[in-house]
DNA sequence: CTGTATGCAAATTGTTTGCAAATTA
DNA sequence: TAATTTGCAAACAATTTGCATACAG
């Protein structure tokens, strides 16, 4: 009778469901969704000192697999995790200030597939980063010709 | 009057050009195009054994600013390199056997302008990856429901 | 000659793992 | 109580960096 109580969606895949866990999976669904490991790790420290990195990353990887949570290599630097919501969508990352902007992008999907369909393969999973200025940061887009930092 | 001799392109970016940075550029050229770090340095290696893979990585990233070469994270895992050539394409990457294959999408390019007009966006930067299995794994995308490897 | 580039090894960063103790079922 | 999960610290992999030496300009 598929029950759907937060608590249980561990037991479902036959893990057990710990303080730490549930923490964890909170933390991202309030955090403004693209969080690294770490800044997982000081958020759920501030709730309980005592949880160690070691376990946001066992817990993440765990989430992960219960496809709860996905990870993200948004600037090609260390892996960002966010709670698994609502449709699919991508992420546009700004050079300058960093700031994430997700959006949908339905014809990528549809071009990705029909690529798929084209050449006999099955795309399982759509990456599309985009990465540049956001609105804020454009102007600096012609200063930037330096090195950056 | 912009000349255009290969061991030219280092001096245009006030860099020098040495041996290793040459046979880097070379052995890119060469290898299949998705190459990491390690792979570069075999193969850079084999015909000049004393070259480090420090000075790999240092080439790498001076190769990279200079836009001879782009880095991608393909499977999600570490660097991998290949050079810049013709037009730009995307990556997809088959879960089971781990082939690359290399795709265009104008499509996405256009969506992807397309967002940023309409959102003041400057978009510098795509990267599309698709994974999945390719014609040859197809059949094994079924089984693999448990852990990897 | 002057200074950038290299080699080597040690340092960093991000992430994973072994093991004993704590915790869940 | 039996089996996972955790914490800690040590192990790791990928990449970077300090410094003395080698080489390009």
């Amino acid at each position: 009778m598929t029950v759907h109580k937060s608590e249980d969606v561990f037991h479902k895949v036959g893990r057990r469901s710990t303080t730490q866990r549930r923490l964890i999976l909170e933390v991202l669904k309030q955090g403004n969704g693209h969080l690294d490991a770490e800044a997982v790790h000081d958020r759920v420290k501030a709730r309980d000192p005592r949880v160690s990195l070691a376990t946001v990353y066992r817990s993440l990887t765990v989430l992960e697999e219960m496809g709860l949570v996905a990870r993200h290599n948004l600037g090609e630097e260390h892996g960002h995790f966010e709670p698994v919501v609502g449709g699919t969508h991508y992420h546009f990352t700004c050079r300058a200030c960093g700031a994430v902007i997700e959006f949908q992008a339905p014809e990528a999907m549809r071009a990705a597939h029909r690529l798929g369909a084209l050449k006999g393969i099955v795309v399982t999973d759509i990456r599309l980063n985009l990465s540049g200025y956001c609105k804020k940061c454009r102007n600096l887009a012609r200063k930037e010709s330096g090195r950056k930092e």
